[in-house]
Parts: C-alpha cells; structure tokens; sequence
DNA sequence: GGCAGAGGTTTTATCGAAATTATTCCCTCG
DNA sequence: CGAGGGAATAATTTCGATAAAACCTCTGCC
C-alpha cells in the first residue's frame, strides 16, 4: 500500500535528494520552461515538502547551472536562449573531442570491447517505440548515453568525463525544448557506426570531426527550431 | 563599528551565501583538510549560523565537488589523493588545451591586445611579497588567474571556461596541500612568457603543447611533495 | 498627468524544536 | 572470550514559526 509513496522515496533516502532529483527532471524535460519563477511555497506545497528541502533542492539545481538564485529574490529555472547554445555545442565539442582523442590514443583492449558492445546495443534498441510517429525509448536513450560515455571512457581524466555528463543533459534540455522530435533527412545510426568504427581504427582525426558533425548538426536543428519558436 | 562584522556581509547578502564563501575559502586553503568531517552542529557554531544556512552551503559544496555527503551520515571535505591529481591535471591539459586551439583560432585583435596585457601586468607583478623566502602575493596570484583567463576567453564556449575556472581552483587546493610553495629549478616567469608569445603567433600547436607541460611540471611537483608526505 | 513615497501584502531567509536515522556502548548469550 | 542484540546517545533531517526583505498598490503632491 505504501509502495505508492515509496517509488520516488525507496532510491531517495532523504527528501531534498528526492525534490531534487524530481525538480531536475521536471526542468530537463521541460516541463518547467526557462525563466519560470520558482516559489518556494508553491513548489513546496507541489512537491509535498517543507521549505528547508525544497530550499535545499534549489541550492542544489542553482550550483549545477540548472537554476538561477537572486538573493531576496528567489529562484528561477535557467534561461535557455539560443545564443547559450551556440556556446553548449562548442564547448560539447571541444570537451567531448579532446576527450575523445585522448581516449583513442590511450585505449586499451578492454576500452575497444566495451565500445564494440555499447555500439552493437545502441544498433539492437529502437529509436522509437511506435514505428509510425516517433515516441521516445527510454531503452534507447539509455544505450545512446553509454555508446558516447563508452566512446570517452578511455581519457582518464573523470573531471572532464563528469562535466562532458553535465553539458550532455544540458543539451538534452534544449532538445526538449525545441519541438525537434526527428532528425529529417539524417541517418543518426549511421552516423554512429561510422564514429565507433573510426574510433576502433584509432583514426583520432576522423573521429573527433565525425563527433563535432554529430554535435553541430542536432544543434543546427534544435537551434533553428527554437530559433522559429521564439524570434 | 559594525564595519568589522559587515566585512563579510556586505558583499553576501545573506547568511548562506556568506558561510559558503569561508566555508569554500577554507577548504580550498587547505584549513579544513580532506575527509575531514564537517559536522553541522559544530560548523554552525564556529561559523555563527544556524542549521538552515549552513545546509545549505554544504549542499552547494557538494553540488561544486568540493565536499561529499552520504545521506543521513552529514558531510565530509573531499577527497584530495595524488591518483586524484593526476586525473584532475589530465582534465585541465586536455580542457584548457582544446579551449586554448580554438582561441588561437578563432582569437581577434580585442583578444591579442587583452592577452598581452595580462601578460605586461603578470610580469610586472612580484612573485613574493618577501625577496628573501617565499610569500604569496594576492596580487601576482590575481594577475596570473587574469592571465590563464586571457589565454582562453576568445574560444566562445562559455560553459567550458567556467569549468576551466573550476579545476583551476581544485589545483590551487592541491597545491595549499602540499607544502609545494617555489618551484626549484623552474622559471614560471619564462614559461608564461613563451607561452603567451606562441598564443600570439598563433602557433597553436607549440602553445598547448607549452601549456601542457606547465601544467604537468607543477602536478609533478605537488604529486611528489604530497606522496612524500602521505605515503 | 506623472512621479515619489508610505503602508500593506507577498515572498524569502533564518531560527529553534521535534522527528528520524545512524552510531556507540554495554549487557547477555553461546 | 568473542559475538549478537538492544537500549542510550549523538547526529542528521525536517517541520512550523518568526524576522527581514522585496513587491505592489494606493494616495498625495508637483
């Protein structure tokens, strides 16, 4: 009976982790759009919790970039114009292609695996889940961040792999914003099979320009359509 | 007066902000050790806060990386290894190198004339307060932030610079850690000085490469000086 | 007609106490 | 003598209320 309760509070074990991690999602997913004002109290009135972890969540969301705090003046979810995304995907493909490079002249046999394996789930998952009209796959989603996390895993460096995570959910942010459901006229799968098979022959130049191409290209899309919804 | 209490506040308009700031300056000088626990009730004493505001700070230096928490077991200062280090040093080269390409690249005259500013004002400024033993000097330590800053500002990624920003700040803890404080046989001066004529050359090649090894050499240093004295 | 200012309202920030959870220490049992 | 269980203790987390700040509106004045 109280399994209800329990499905957001059994991975959480505290309440502001938990507002955190819904309000996170409710931002990425859009469904608080950019600028929106955050009230303490009606969130917390929302989401079923005090004002300390709510205030706690917040705080939180404000450090990752995905809030924005004035002091005395409350919190508000992060702009998302444009401009800022020109300024995401360049810094996708410089982080995401120095990585990438680094991982290619460092990778071992077990990195070349693991990568083979993710490339061959990401071909095996669905796009969408109704092949008619596109419904996103969480399954595909999932495969989707372990091919690209697979793809970099080799850097050694985890600083720059965590902040290649956090840029990686910001554009998926923007990517739900916009109305881009569908690439039209692109062969995304395609594109990744190439990238693997780049990365696996060691050719670090033609891979990191294959990733950039990747990167530029979804941006190109998310940006015109967001650019046609706003301006 | 109250201008000696108000040293803090006036430039943090409220309590969290303010505890944030010294609790983050603290654990960055090196006051507050790795692992340390940091127990809430004994913060909010010695910091003259109450528990609310002192969560919350901690919460953000999680959110930053410059604290852990375990839920329902309070928080602790980070981690700071030496197999840390090198993965931190490793983050920094390949970020700041691919962010110092595309400046060099994309850099304009607003750029060149920025950097050798930097560069003019770097130089002029003393290593040390003291000629004789080392002292840091607020102001050459400004100077060289403004510098590293320069070097990088024309690559328009934004989100990569403040991560750039970011890992400079986890090395400085590093660097407070160890009791590294001159660096024997090194002409940091020298090395600056080379690097700043390639970046205007727009050798783009020779620069990161120059950046790499100042990074490099001064890890070197630290990781030595910190496995003597742990390990 | 527009602007400045005061008062009321809303919202944020902080405190102090209660509830929940981890830790410790001791006592009993094998 | 060591191990397991169970209260006492200590810590974290959360709630409700209070104080402080910002916002809005309405009035009076130039």
């Amino acid at each position: 009976m109280s399994q209800a309760f329990s499905f957001a509070d059994a991975r959480d074990p505290t309440l502001a982790t938990a507002v955190h991690r819904r309000l996170r999602e409710d931002i990425l997913s859009g469904r608080l759009p950019p600028g929106q004002k955050l009230k303490l109290r009606d969130l917390a009135e929302s989401y079923g919790a005090g004002a300390s972890p709510m205030r706690e969540a917040l705080s939180r969301l404000a450090a990752e970039g995905l809030a924005e705090q004035i002091e005395h003046r409350g919190f508000r979810v992060a702009a998302a114009a444009p401009g800022q995304l020109h300024g995401l995907i360049r810094s996708r493909v410089l982080a995401e292609g120095a990585a990438l490079r680094e991982a290619i002249l460092r990778g071992d046999a077990a990195w070349e695996e693991a990568l083979l394996l993710a490339e061959h789930r990401l071909n095996r998952a669905a796009r969408s889940l109704d092949p008619n009209r596109f419904v996103s796959n969480p399954d595909w989603e999932a495969c989707h961040l372990r091919f690209h996390q697979a793809l970099l895993s080799a850097c050694g460096a985890p600083p720059l792999l965590a902040f290649c995570d956090r840029l990686r959910e910001e554009a998926q942010r923007y990517r739900a914003l916009s109305n881009t459901l569908a690439y039209p006229g692109r062969d995304v799968a395609a594109e990744h099979v190439i990238l693997a098979r780049a990365a696996l022959n060691r050719d670090a130049d033609e891979a990191v320009a294959l990733l950039a191409q990747h990167y530029e290209r979804t941006g190109a899309f998310i940006g015109a359509d967001m650019g046609s919804g706003i301006g």
